[in-house]
DNA sequence: TTCTACTTACGAACGGCGTTCGTGTCAAGT
DNA sequence: ACTTGACACGAACGCCGTTCGTAAGTAGAA
């Protein structure tokens, strides 16, 4: 190249952009990908779609994550620090655990269908590890017995996730309110109400049973069932009142 | 058949295969799949090894099944159609309730993780509705409240679900007996009792306690918990003794 | 029997995916 | 100025679900 370098061919489009970039780590991609999932939901969420949000290539995530599925659990665990952590100290230990498991599923609910990825394996991350210790802290100073914490949490879990999952899908599905899911659950009612009543005469009769209640209701008594029953196994003067 | 219809022609290989292939139908397909997904698991489950394992391409599948999603709902019926419908005569329905519910999460994790497709949604397929009718017809006949009843079914659903999920995690990882799965809950205390005690106190002192208990006693507290809560509704004489 | 009409079957192709490989780029060290 | 090494990433591989246009098979009409 004689002419010396060309100081910049200017017929020639600028080859990209002004970038501008920040030079790609860990945190931005996690912001980007949660980004695009509260934007476009979970299935939406490709590396491919991921690094081009970035103004890169695909391959250049592989430099922070082994995987999609690495990406995903640090995504989630990103999540889980949003929920507000209880406090051991209240007097009334059932009302917090509750409290705690409404605000997790609200949460995971604000996230569009992120929550699919969890499972109510052991907690790796670092906020999964906190919102866990608190937990436990809480119910150990109930005095539940330490196999029952354990076994509880577990089973706390799974339901906030289960119903999170399904409230979610919901969402997705366009059924967001009230008003936008009724002609959603008078199909579901019209349709068990049309079953053969010889064969199906409980359906037939709750079909308008089954669809009374709200999300926020029956995961109201989900946890009054579980919680409840956790508290025959604490110190009797743990219960409130 | 004798000399008469010439046995097999040795000498050409066959041109596809021995044929005697069933023309093609739905049943035909549901049932390779089902066997692809207990022999390689839901992952490995593609429309076109579907029809590969059929002599056929997967265009053709297309002609019983509107798409994967279908597919999936269907072969989730046919196994839901396995589980043993409780009696609704019973002398001790929560004794039925439980030994249903084992029986469902059994069934479900006898074939492989085959249970991700599931949500604990509105049943449609023929078997899901016999399912669900048993099991309103046992909880009604214990003079629960049809409301409670139908909340219970579709808790009852989820914890069944989300349990066997996890349970056929730990199986796709190798974890099927206690004792394969012992070297890997012996990692997950070490990792727990490693962690700094001055901010997870409770993670580490339970460390010990967070692996105890198998899949099944695990499960059995969960039933437990919601059972025993859901008969506080039942009429006094439901209970047993 | 022959031809047409219609159903069913399916190879090939489309666009997208997660992941890998080998090269390009550029700043720091020499 | 040259070397080195870490980072970045375009291109390609082998999958995927799904669609489309055509081929094969069948039944009825002529």
């Amino acid at each position: 190249m004689p002419a010396a370098a060309i100081p910049a061919p200017p017929w020639r489009a600028p080859k990209k952009a002004p970038a501008a970039r920040q030079p790609l780590s860990a945190e931005a991609v996690l912001s980007t990908a949660l980004r695009l999932v509260d934007r476009d939901g979970l299935d939406a969420l490709s590396m491919r779609r991921v690094a081009q949000e970035l103004g890169t290539g695909a391959a250049s995530l592989y430099a922070y994550f082994a995987n999609k599925d690495e990406l995903l659990e640090q995504l989630l665990d990103r999540v889980v620090g949003e929920i507000p952590l209880p406090r051991a100290d209240v007097p009334d230990w059932k009302a917090e655990v509750k409290r705690t498991c409404f605000a997790s599923r609200n949460v995971f609910c604000s996230h569009r269908d992120l929550v699919r990825v969890a499972r109510a394996n052991i907690p790796t991350g670092l906020n999964s590890l906190r919102y866990t210790e608190a937990l436990l802290a809480l119910l150990r100073g109930a005095g539940i017995p330490d196999r029952i914490c354990a076994w509880a949490m577990d089973q706390m879990s799974m339901v906030i996730i289960a119903d999170a999952v399904e409230q979610s899908i919901h969402e997705e599905l366009g059924r967001r309110t009230e008003a936008e899911a009724e002609p959603y659950l008078n199909q579901v009612r019209d349709y068990l109400a049309a079953l053969p009543a010889d064969e199906f005469p409980n359906l037939v009769a709750l079909a308008p049973t089954m669809i009374e209640g709200s999300g926020d209701e029956r995961f109201q008594f989900a946890l009054d069932l579980m919680i409840d029953g956790l508290a025959t196994y604490a110190r009797p003067a743990g219960g409130a009142a």
